[in-house]
DNA sequence: TAGTGGTCTAGACCACAGG
DNA sequence: CTGTGGTCTAGACCACTAC
């Protein structure tokens, strides 16, 4: 048997992940401009090119942005622009308004199995659950179930939730120091539960959309799990295969 | 007013153009190898460097592929790996079984006002509309109608499709020399007709997922337009957001 | 052993932002 | 004008494949 591990990292990689390192200290903060690449060759002692490697895959990945003439940047889901990142809903007729996020509810509770599971974390450990509802021009059109491991989101309350005017992301990611890097989703067509049908305004049974999202922070570790029910009649969810 | 027409323009993206040029062309077809990196810059009369940013890109974008030591090479629907390139559609399970297409019927049409839109034929050009069913071990899943530019397709039968092993894709990159390159979906969730149901072997208004995909080649030329209907009891749209 | 892509370097110059 | 990222070059060497 032939052994499948790595027999070579190459030099960029390494620093990459010395970059990611500094990311997750927190020596750069969202918002901020890293070093010039100039500056970190000199700090670990290779090319300018070596680390120029490193910085565009993690610009690739959207954890960087380069910002030519200014310098490299840490994403942060302040930036309007990110809104979007994670929500693949537009409207049909191609209007972008930015949606309000109603937080309904939230209540702590213990991982069962399934959401242990998902959230690799052990069964019977504190999680949060979080009920909200997305508006577009005032119109429910999505209905969220989230899960939080307590351990990462602990002080978390309905009451700090509704005072934050900007997306969950970004109050994660300044409350918590949470970054939403990197999410998978499944998606199917589910008919509207009485609770789902009541609050979208719709009859039960309508057809709804079922996103099924677990969200990664640093080292593809979970830190978000939630359902989502997108009411599509006049919303369609965008995706581009390449 | 000041123009936002490009002020400049890279050589290796003028390098990646020509490379397209050539693929266009069908100097080097689906599955063969491009001459090597260092003969490309002899050839364009640039650096190796340049090539292989101009290659970089075109590999990111699923043009080509690069294999160490052997070459890089020009991507072909044949190649199976290919297959869930543009069907997101994934057992719960996680049992990855090779679907089955089977070809319904197929008929010429003109095209009306949204198919021209769609895809950019002027009103009343030839369209060809083609139903067929994508059966998972055996057991109809999906749906589709699809509706095809005439002039591009012209000759396409209903005998030579059921002739067809193998994706829908590798048929029309041999028989018409179109490849499949880019794509872009709509999804919403709605209630089956009397027409799906039946198909899918469901009742009439069973939530199904609605995947409206438009599939692009070179110059992001729309060369398909499809609907398909998915049965999501046992599977689900797997997405990715980075 | 030869040929391919993959990495790394050092240096020059260009495009862009901001004082 | 300076500092940033962006491009381009030339050359050396490494890793992988195939003969």
């Amino acid at each position: 048997m032939a052994s499948n591990a790595p027999t070579f990292s190459p030099l960029y990689r390494q620093i990459k992940s010395l970059i990611v390192q500094a990311l997750e200290s927190g020596e750069w903060r969202p918002g901020e401009a890293i070093p010039s690449e100039q500056e970190l060759a000199a700090r670990f002692g290779v090319s300018q090119g070596t680390v120029r490697k490193a910085v565009d895959e993690l610009a690739a990945e959207n954890v960087l942005v380069r910002k030519q003439g200014k310098g490299t940047f840490v994403v942060s889901h302040h930036d309007p622009r990110q809104f979007f990142r994670f929500l693949r809903l537009v409207p049909d007729d191609g209007s972008l308004t930015q949606p309000q996020s109603v937080p309904l509810d939230c209540w702590r509770a213990k991982a069962g199995q399934e959401a242990a599971r998902v959230l690799q974390i052990p069964v019977g450990d504190p999680i949060i659950i979080l009920r909200r509802v997305l508006k577009f021009s005032g119109k429910p059109v999505v209905l969220d179930e989230i899960y939080l491991p307590g351990e990462v989101f602990e002080g978390l309350t309905l009451d700090t939730l509704k005072e934050w005017k900007g997306s969950l992301y970004s109050f994660f990611e300044t409350r918590f120091g949470v970054r939403m890097l990197r999410a998978e989703e499944h998606i199917r067509a589910v008919a509207a539960d009485r609770m789902a049908a009541e609050t979208l305004g719709v009859k039960e049974g309508t057809p709804l959309l079922s996103v099924e999202r677990v969200t990664y922070t640093y080292n593809d570790r979970p830190v978000e799990w939630r359902r989502g029910r997108y009411l599509t009649t006049q919303y369609h969810y965008h995706n581009e295969l390449t």
